[in-house]
DNA sequence: TCGACTATGTATAACGC
DNA sequence: TGCGTTATACATAGTCG
């Protein structure tokens, strides 16, 4: 839509990338809202640059809710899958591993009987089970999308592979009609070389 | 952006409003996909249309171009996955879409000023969420393992082609040789010829 | 209801400051 | 870095079949 065809793929180069972002997040949005408006539906959308900034629009109050949620699920598991996961465990309580978690928690339920645990403690499990269940999903997550970029880029690397392997193919048929019309010249040669010498 | 200009209104007429909301929604996804692309940003789209149905985008710059080769493969399993939901959503109390369910969901919530929902209630309710949840996520491995799979198997293919090209080439190099010999040969005939005849 | 078409309005890439 | 301009490409409202 600008002076000349846009290829879609990432613009390599940084300041352009930046000005594009800035005009066609506007244009989403704008668009986002006529939708919403034009169509009378609820829309919300979600930016979230690659320098960690985070921009939204969403055409009414209650669709916010559910998007904040679906915001710190995607922002939990970005942070986790960005590496940070190491350090970020000091803040889950203290349990140094999932295992030892799922032991304490194994065990608290069996007690129960006994004793009978506490909503809060309940409470208090749930939301570190619920932390655990974040982190082995958005780590399978993160896993899953690494191995399928890792075979997708294998495929790229194949396939131009196959596509030099067929040029020079190429480059030696065309060598090939060459030698044979030597090879031809050089029968033709011998014909009368046997015609003249002999 | 048409024939022409267009207030930024709700659209009254029903039949209008519909096929608007058809075009501009697949338009708002297209350049949430461009943007997400060519700025190397995550871009998540959420549409509930006033019928209840969701729509979304999501975009994952590892994951685009997968998304993009298995957009028909996506489509025709939504398509199946849909019918599932609907006959299995029997089990869920008669929400036909996760859309609806959300839909009921945020009304109840936002009833609860008025009338405050039991803690059966809301028992029942996560419940739903949480098998809906459930379904959205298995949903989403699936298609994760099914794109891997899928890969895996294109990239054997190629590695296939590429060594029949391999030896394609070993044996025009072969015959090459064999040219060239031909090419010696006929050299040598010319300067027998030249010595020779002249 | 649906897809295809096309005249027109918009969005935006490149440029300039 | 950011804003304004301009030439183009793109999106789409209305129309037809």
């Amino acid at each position: 839509m600008g002076r000349r065809k846009l290829e879609i793929k990432r613009i390599s180069e940084k300041s352009s990338r930046q000005v594009a972002f800035c005009k066609r997040r506007k244009g989403l949005v704008k668009k986002a809202n006529e939708l919403s408006i034009l169509c009378d539906v609820d829309v919300a959308v979600v930016i979230i640059s690659n320098r960690g900034r985070l921009h939204e629009f969403s055409s009414n109050n209650s669709l916010t809710g559910i998007l904040q949620r679906y915001e710190s699920h995607v922002e939990a598991e970005k942070e986790i899958s960005a590496e940070i996961q190491v350090a970020e465990h000091s803040k889950y309580s203290g349990f140094t591993t999932m295992g030892e978690l799922l032991q304490t928690t194994e065990r608290q339920l069996e007690e129960t009987n006994d004793d009978g645990l506490t909503v809060t403690d309940l409470i208090h499990l749930e939301d570190e089970l619920q932390t655990a269940l974040i982190q082995v999903r958005s780590r399978k997550t993160h896993l899953m999308l690494e191995s399928a970029k890792d075979l997708h880029e294998k495929g790229k690397v194949l396939q131009e592979e196959k596509k030099h392997l067929e040029d020079n193919i190429a480059t030696m048929k065309k060598n090939r009609q060459v030698y044979e019309m030597s090879a031809d010249f050089a029968d033709l040669l011998a014909q009368r070389v046997t015609l003249n010498l002999f």
